[in-house]
DNA sequence: TAGATTGTTAATCGATTAACAATC
DNA sequence: TAGATTGTTAATCGATTAACAATC
């Protein structure tokens, strides 16, 4: 278990190990070796022990890795156990289908209030979570356990909602806006979800392919 | 204009580009440099005339560069102003979400259609996009060009309906679902949304943060 | 014990940073 | 022309891959 810094392009890949690893158990894999698991992850051997064992040493020489204890491992690394509570700050149609879809607790969070402007949302439920009105937002989290916000409202919102945040003392803040948000306080974590990026690189891509944009034609063969 | 092969790091960066030289034109910033723009992004000078330098030559030395053209420019390698033709499949919470409030002309794409099993959704307009039952896809996609499918359905219908997609002869896939899709064809591009990984990203540098997991305590001074 | 596969170190590769000559 | 900043090459750094000794 070497424990340097360890490296975003490793943290990155663990909910992909995880995801494999559910899947593995579901099917009622009991081991699986690294070559295997990185087979069906497109990595190879060497970088799936490598990673793994930034964390602790998971497996057994000879036979490989459980299924189930490793999956448990991982889930302890990401908390996916937990129950961190969160807020949703922001309740309109990204915030609502969020509620309606993800599956936060399978990702060891709790939403356990939402926030928004909106008087036609306000005060009510919505998938079990109750709409208070923004006002009551500061009051809210000093009055509760909040570690999270989930920050859906619209961009020109977000900077400013995110300075608000930090300053009630959130934790961190998953943000849904396209804004490079400015965080302030250092030890708060930011985590963007990025649709325009997202969409504007597969429109590189698909360009690319066409041979249009960087793909060089080919040499002229003579 | 070197050109190499892009790497993926470069390609991911350009968004960020884009975003931040919208942001200095439409506070009406004319010229910009190499350092000013790393520093707005947190690159160094050297890394953003490398990356730009990988699609020609859009400075001045002694200059830097012109906010607008390299703008234009950015937008152009990216495909942000054609209107390549999208459908979307599945028009459920998050499909809807997307069609409320993503500006997918703003990216170049243009969604001309979408579709569900949903009786309840069907035979309706959404937002100005007719929402077809999934029987009537086949048929759409042989009778109009449809280049991206941005994919919405639940999990476990994701591989199956993206197989059906790239047999139709889609040639990207912008996905929703939580799922490792196996593309069969190498040249259709995929492009994932993956919340699940970013929220579980979170839970693990918040962790992180607490000092629990991966920080090593402080070696025992003596 | 023999075979297999890990944990870990060494070699390679690629990406980032630094330096500088070209040039506006 | 002098000053500034690019485009581009060289140096550095870090991440990935390969190799192998440890060990189940």
């Amino acid at each position: 278990m070497r424990n340097g810094r360890i490296s975003d392009n490793t943290i990155r890949r663990l909910p992909a190990y995880l995801r494999a690893l559910e899947e593995l158990q579901a099917v009622g894999t009991e081991r699986i070796t690294s070559s295997q698991l990185g087979r069906l992850l497109g990595y190879t051997a060497s970088q799936v022990r490598l990673d793994l064992n930034c964390f602790g040493g998971f497996g057994t020489q000879g036979y490989g890795y459980n299924v189930a204890e490793l999956r448990a491992s991982i889930r302890r690394i990401l908390g996916a156990d937990e129950a961190r509570p969160a807020i949703l700050v922001g309740a309109g149609r990204i915030g609502r289908a969020l509620l309606d879809n993800f599956d936060f607790a399978d990702c060891g969070v709790h939403v356990t209030a939402a926030f928004d402007t909106d008087l036609n949302l306000t005060d009510m439920y919505y998938q079990g979570v109750w709409i208070y009105d923004l006002s009551d937002m500061e009051r809210y989290v000093k009055e509760h356990p909040v570690e999270i916000a989930v920050l859906c409202v619209p961009e020109d919102a977000a900077q400013r909602m995110a300075n608000y945040l930090v300053g009630l003392g959130v934790r961190a803040i998953w943000n849904f806006a396209n804004d490079d948000l400015d965080i302030p306080k250092p030890d708060v974590v930011l985590e963007d979800i990025k649709f325009s990026d997202s969409l504007l690189e597969l429109g590189y891509r698909l360009a690319a392919k066409s041979g249009a944009v960087s793909a060089p034609r080919p040499a002229p063969v003579r």
